[in-house]
DNA sequence: GTGTTATACTGGTCATACCAGTTTTAAGTG
DNA sequence: CACTTAAAACTGGTATGACCAGTATAACAC
């Protein structure tokens, strides 16, 4: 009965799951339709869970294990004294967990990765370059100049790197690139650290500013509404990424 | 103190979260990190919840916290009377959950995914052309006929969709685009058995035809090796996608 | 062998209790 | 009356121990 297994041809969708069984499951579900329906807004706070042990008529245990739930899921947070857990504004940082936790457990590559992060975020360089506003564009310049600043500091450097390309990516007004483009930018970042620091200083100075460079270019093109040249230079940048990769191993 | 609201720059990477206070998190994250670095492979069977216990010498209730948390993340699976929760394969689910969660909340629009989705696959297509083997070329072949046997049934039809675009994504090499686009395939789904649901009998053939038809040029094109055409080729299915999400809207 | 039945286990749930904090309330003070 | 302070009434985190309805297994009968 390993349905999980079988890569699988569909016939999945025809029957629904099966109804769920376990009471904590279902007081989840309730509370995260009340959140999505909006009924239950941000800010919003639920019943201390002695109040809820009435509400649903059950113990206490299996309320908290439904808000154990919620707050994986990044619909709520708890905190111990304070009352009532509160319902939290949407949030990528859950969507973000989960991408990063699916690509660290699917066995993926880093040269798989670095391949795919190269066409997701060309795409997101050139519809940037079409859509950034003046916010955006002045976004941009403060963090570049607050990187041009650090780039003595190779961790800094390197840490301020996800902003970036999470700013380009909000210039391109999708939020699914944001989420991506951030988070593997996010997951580069610890091999980044490790590779940098294994030069010698000079190297890692040489290599900061090589890559500022390539950021500089990178927002010219967008500041300049260039979307061919926004995604070349993007292309460019991490391709470049990806060879230091190969070449590392 | 809601460091979450910032869309915020960076500082985060400079600080870590504060050490986990609640144990069922800690062992959340213990068992995660067991499977993350595969000492827990697919399979494995946890302990038993009361030997658990005297392992991590905290209470059930602890524990099983610990254990939604988990199965939440897509990470495990329990089923009542058999012996522990079992490990599951590297599997999407957990990212098509938070996905599906973020599109519900309103915090990602349908178009936006579709935007996003149809720059994916239009590049993992062109991968594809390149690198499929023979092996791909039939297995996709044997799915077109599949689907191309039915045709009139349209939920028959819609559910077989992302095994599709699954084949595509594992005939283009990329492990990070076959989770992607078989997530954002089956995203879809909801949407298109919704809105073929309201269409005549007719017209629902006119369209599964339709769409028959464009996933064989699809295939035609990386079965002789032809990037663009087969870029082209799926660029423009999905593009239609989007253009009859923007209609119904 | 095979088939059947106990028995020992499993997960799901409940009730109750205690602790360490926080908030609220009430008491005391000026 | 306003202000401080201390007690009471919460809150979430955790631990016990118990019960039930199922499942697996091993002992038993045939």
């Amino acid at each position: 009965m390993n349905r999980v297994d079988t890569p699988s041809l569909s016939r999945e969708s025809l029957f629904r799951p099966v109804e769920t069984k376990r009471a904590s499951e279902a007081i989840f579900e309730q509370i995260r339709d009340l959140i999505a329906r909006g009924e239950l807004k941000p800010g919003d706070r639920l019943p201390s869970e002695r109040n809820m042990i009435e509400m649903f008529q059950r113990s206490r245990p299996t309320i908290r294990e439904a808000l154990r739930m919620l707050e994986r899921a990044g619909y709520i947070r708890t905190v111990p004294g304070s009352n009532g857990a509160v319902v939290l504004p949407p949030n990528d940082k859950n969507l973000e967990n989960s991408l990063a936790d699916a690509l660290s457990i699917g066995h993926i590559s880093l040269d798989q990765l670095a391949e795919y992060r190269t066409a997701s975020e060309t795409v997101t360089a050139g519809w940037a370059a079409l859509r950034r506003t003046e916010d955006d564009i002045q976004a941009m310049e403060r963090l570049l100049e607050r990187m041009e600043g650090s780039l003595d500091d190779y961790e800094q450097s390197v840490s301020l790197d996800p902003d970036f390309h999470g700013l380009i990516a909000q210039a391109a007004k999708n939020t699914v690139s944001v989420i991506f483009n951030r988070t593997f930018s996010r997951l580069n970042q610890g091999y980044m650290i490790g590779r940098l620091a294994k030069l010698a200083p000079a190297e890692q100075l040489e290599m900061t500013q090589r890559v500022h460079q390539m950021h500089e270019t990178i927002f010219n093109a967008i500041k300049r509404g260039d979307a061919e040249g926004a995604s070349a230079a993007m292309r460019l940048h991490l391709m470049a990424f990806r060879e230091d990769l190969s070449q590392d191993a």
